[in-house]
RNA sequence: GGGCGAAUAGCUCAGUUGGGAGAGCACUUCCCUUACAAGGAAGGGGUCACAGGUUCGAGUCCUGUUUCGCCCA
């Protein structure tokens, strides 16, 4: 065998890594990283690029370098990886772009934890020294990273692996924000922001996480200027009075009338503020009268923007009161807080406190306490995006699986605010935006200016600042492609095809990437968004990289132990889009099971077929049913076509995991239970012919069940795969299964088959024969007869029946006295089981097989006798129910035949 | 305050065009039968949260309620 392709061809392509004869047990160890690097090295992971064909492109979502990779990764990769492999199998050149994400803020805490425990803080470091370290940092969890990627079989391109940081992709950061500043859509001012008082830096509104807090509400007096009069207001942050530049109260309450336009004075500082009217005020909230801090609170900012009131920042970056705070200066917010309201309560002037829950802003990062403040930032202006973002998922040019999260999608856009982009960290792209020390010119540029435009001066500063990592997220699907640049890669792989990850980056992440996609390229960035759920740990918690004991997910435990592909067939199969799964052991180890199961029937079949297998190796078309003489070769050849056409159906409606269990059902439930147990007598027996037949199903069979079960378990179906007589080199670039001619009646038939062996085997669980022995059997079976016949081995094997004393008639003159009489799916099944028969417990059994007939029926001709069932329920439904009645009926014809016979 | 999801067997979860409730694990009984004890055979177990409604027919569609979880403000 020898790769067709030239381009492909090195010295692994020949022979796939695994031992010449198939171990006797599933070993995963032995298989799976062989297995990769063989794909790898083939170049399995790489498209070719083909302008007559439509590629299928998946942009990895990128995993931070900030740590390892956890059970929430081990989901990505196992829903991409399937999708990949099921488009690469239909014969689409398919890409897969993979990558990691430098996560400014979050890598720099993390680097800052590390270096703290050296006593250090990235100011004692510097900038320069302080990034090398986050350089090295990078570097071991990339690493890291790649390994954990490796084990976890993704068929991505690794050689066009980028991350965020590279050249390129920053290239494609500072040509977005410049060309966004320069149509008006980034702009630099001083407003309201979240400030992050631990990590020092401003946070856009999603990395604010609103937690409901235990708190007090201060009741506070203030007094008119005059002294005459007073007003009480309610607050949950005392500190801020000394920010505040009004008292707002609402225009139609009454208790407040008389106060409207009058100026009182804010205590200790006594600074004057005027009571103002608005409408925003709640009359219910408090004392109905609030004060004013508009550098300190959202809602606040919008009154003092109505009101026209002043803005008065109160804090440093540090959040230690400034210069504003009159006595407090250099005190700590909280500090401040207790020393004001000391001083409060000592004017007399506080005229309670009392126990009160609010929603309080946290940092996500490091669950700081956030203050909103006032600060000079650089904004992007999100309405003008969001609107063609929003219409796009409108006319469906990106689809949002499932659907649900289309009307989540729509809220959170249409309400969009503006993106506080830039970020006081040191560990991000730079903002490409220069200052003149000598005439204040700013310059916004692709590439670093020497000289201030306006004035010639070569002093030109830099902004500190770097941007949001997710502004270079946001570019991801076609800065990974070569953006700007019009490369090859950017012309044929773009747009993508498919979004994947979690719904709980559906606005950092996913919203973004279509605003600027369709703002810088023209076009959504890809056509369908799919989302899956969380992974959550026993107790159900959301498995992220900043849990502390997040080690503990790491895929690669449970890799080691149960091998790549149970773990992968339990991501995809115990969930549904969207849901979030609380992984459970068992089920890892059940699917364990059923990757020994399916190795231990093609060790049967391989063991089956002589000296010369490639003569089964099935042709490229699928075998059609009618050639076939044998009813069980028939049946299974439909059933697995009927699975093929299913599975794929399923595939393209994303139901990944309705399609993993039918296949898996089939496998174990018909194939093996069933299949291998009836070709066991064929491939024992004289006829050489059928053996071959029988050996030439197994085989077709096998051999396209691993095709659709790989996307699914990708390693031990390769290796299996291999194994098998097939044709091609490797079951990655194998053809997907067409789903071929199907034989109903046989299908029919063998329907009845398996009824009889079950109630066989029933029978004589109920009798309590010993398993070992072989009893007669007399069966009429009507015009089954001949079917029955052909499968009379087959039924002697299952049923344990002695085939010398099997009897297969049309009809029978006298049905034998001393024996269990069976009356199931059109056939009667007498068994002679001597002694055991006791004829008084078998008219009970009978009697009681008389009933559930008579439900049955009764049931049945309830539904059929109701005229709107017959006239408004699908003719097939009602056919349905008719078979059902007559089959019955004639049940309790020989039922009772039987009975009246034993007397 | 607005929105979304979940509620199905003891446990973890499936059940997508509405047509007699399923899987894995656990449980009971039996079996090491030359692919497989990581297995085979036979079983037990559910008023599908609750109350209404639509329909010939509802786990599935509609309305409301309860409990839990999440998102947004």
């Amino acid at each position: 065998m020898f790769c067709q392709n030239p381009a492909r061809r090195n010295d692994m392509c020949d022979q796939a890594p695994l031992p010449a004869e198939i171990g006797r047990t599933y070993d995963p160890q032995a298989i799976e990283r062989p297995l990769y690097d063989w794909w790898r090295a083939r170049g399995d992971f790489k498209p070719e690029i083909d302008p007559e064909q439509e590629p299928f492109v998946i942009s990895m979502p990128p995993p931070n370098v900030t740590g390892a990779l956890h059970l929430g990764h081990a989901i990505v990769a196992a829903v991409e990886d399937h999708l990949i492999r099921y488009h690469r199998m239909t014969g689409r050149p398919t890409l897969w772009v993979p990558g990691t994400d430098h996560a400014g803020i979050a890598t720099q805490n993390v680097v800052e934890r590390e270096i703290g425990k050296e006593g250090l803080t990235r100011h004692d470091l510097g900038r320069e020294e302080f990034l090398k370290r986050v350089w090295q940092w990078k570097e071991i969890y990339h690493q890291r990273i790649t390994e954990q990627h490796y084990a976890l079989g993704i068929s991505c391109d690794w050689d066009r692996e980028r991350f965020t940081m590279d050249e390129g992709l920053s290239e494609a950061v500072r040509e977005a924000f410049v060309r966004l500043y320069e149509e008006g859509l980034i702009y630099r001012g001083e407003y309201l922001i979240n400030w992050c008082p631990r990590c020092a830096t401003a946070l856009s509104d999603l990395e604010v996480e609103h937690e409901p807090t235990d708190a007090s509400l201060w009741h506070v007096r203030y007094w008119t200027e005059e002294g005459d009069a007073s007003i009480t207001v309610a607050t949950t942050r005392p500190e801020t009075i000394l920010g505040d530049t009004a008292v707002a109260v609402h225009p139609e309450d009454e208790r407040y009338a008389s106060l409207i336009g009058r100026t009182v004075r804010l205590p200790v500082i006594g600074r004057l503020v005027p009571v103002i009217a608005d409408e925003a005020v709640d009359r219910e909230f408090g004392t109905g009268a609030v004060k004013i801090t508009p550098a300190h609170d959202p809602v606040d900012y919008a009154v003092a923007q109505r009101h026209d009131l002043p803005l008065i920042n109160i804090m440093h970056d540090d959040m230690t009161m400034n210069a504003n705070a009159g006595p407090y200066e250099g005190q700590d917010r909280y500090e401040c807080r207790e020393n004001l309201v000391r001083d409060i309560r000592e004017m007399g002037d506080l005229v309670k406190i009392e126990p009160y829950r609010h929603s309080l802003g946290h940092c996500q990062r490091c669950a700081t306490v956030v203050e909103p403040r006032i600060s000079t930032q650089w904004f992007v202006r999100a309405d003008v995006l969001a609107k063609p973002a929003i219409e796009a998922v409108r006319e469906g040019r990106v689809r949002i699986v499932p659907e649900r999260f289309t009307r989540i999608y729509y809220n959170w856009m249409e309400n969009i605010h503006d993106w506080c982009i830039s970020r006081q960290l040191w560990w991000g792209h730079r903002i490409p935006v220069w200052y003149c020390d000598d005439c204040g010119e700013m310059i916004v540029a692709r590439e670093e200016p020497t000289r201030c435009p306006a004035c010639t001066s070569e002093s030109l500063r830099q902004d500190p600042d770097v941007l949001d990592t997710w502004f270079s997220s946001g570019l991801w699907p076609f800065s990974t492609l070569g953006w700007p640049e019009e490369t090859e890669d950017l012309a044929y792989f773009y747009p993508t095809s498919v979004l994947e990850t979690a719904y709980d980056i559906l606005f950092f992440w996913v919203a973004r990437m279509i605003m600027l996609g369709i703002h810088m390229t023209g076009e959504p960035p890809f056509h369908t968004v799919y989302l899956h759920g969380l992974v959550r740990n026993e107790d159900g918690q959301k498995i992220s990289k900043s849990m502390e004991d997040a080690e503990r997910y790491d895929p690669l435990y449970i890799i080691q132990e149960y091998g790549l592909d149970p773990l992968r067939f339990t991501l995809l199969t115990g969930s549904t889009p969207g849901n979030d799964m609380k992984l459970a052991e068992s089920r890892i180890e059940a699917n364990r099971n059923f990757a020994n199961k399916i190795w231990q029937a093609t060790r049967f079949v391989l063991g089956n077929l002589g000296e010369d297998p490639d003569r089964f190796a099935p042709g490229a078309e699928p075998l059609d049913p009618a050639t076939l003489d044998d009813d069980a070769d028939r049946w299974i050849v439909s059933r697995f076509h009927a699975l093929a056409a299913e599975a794929t159906r399923l595939i393209e409606a994303y139901q990944l995991g309705e399609a993993g269990r039918q296949i898996y059902d089939f496998l174990w439930g018909e194939y093996c239970d069933w299949y291998i147990e009836m070709t066991k007598v064929r491939l024992r027996g004289e006829d050489h012919e059928a053996a071959d037949t029988a050996r030439r199903v197994l085989v077709y069979v096998l051999e396209g069940a691993l095709r659709l079960l790989h996307p699914y378990m990708p390693f031990v179906t390769e290796a299996l795969w291999q194994y098998l007589p097939h044709q091609g080199e490797a079951l990655i670039v194998a053809p997907w299964p067409r789903a071929g001619a199907r034989d109903e009646a046989a299908l029919e038939r063998m329907e009845g088959f398996m009824e009889v062996v079950r109630a066989i085997r029933n029978a004589r669980s109920e009798y309590e024969v010993d398993p070992s022995r072989r009893i007669a059997a007399l069966i009429a079976a009507g015009p089954r007869a001949p079917f029955m016949a052909s499968q009379a081995s087959a039924l002697a094997t299952l049923a344990r029946i002695d085939e010398e004393q099997l009897q297969i008639v049309e009809t029978l003159d006298a049905a034998p006295e001393q024996a269990l009489a069976l009356v199931i799916a059109g056939y009667e099944i007498y068994l002679p089981l001597a002694a055991l028969v006791d004829l008084e417990r078998e008219r009970e059994r009978l009697a009681q097989e008389l009933t559930n007939v008579e439900q049955e029926t009764q049931r049945a001709s309830a539904l059929l006798s109701n005229e709107r069932f017959v006239a408004n329920a699908p003719a097939e439904v009602v056919q349905k129910e008719r078979d059902k009645l007559s089959a019955q009926e004639e049940r309790r014809v020989k039922l009772e035949e039987r009975l009246a016979a034993l007397g």
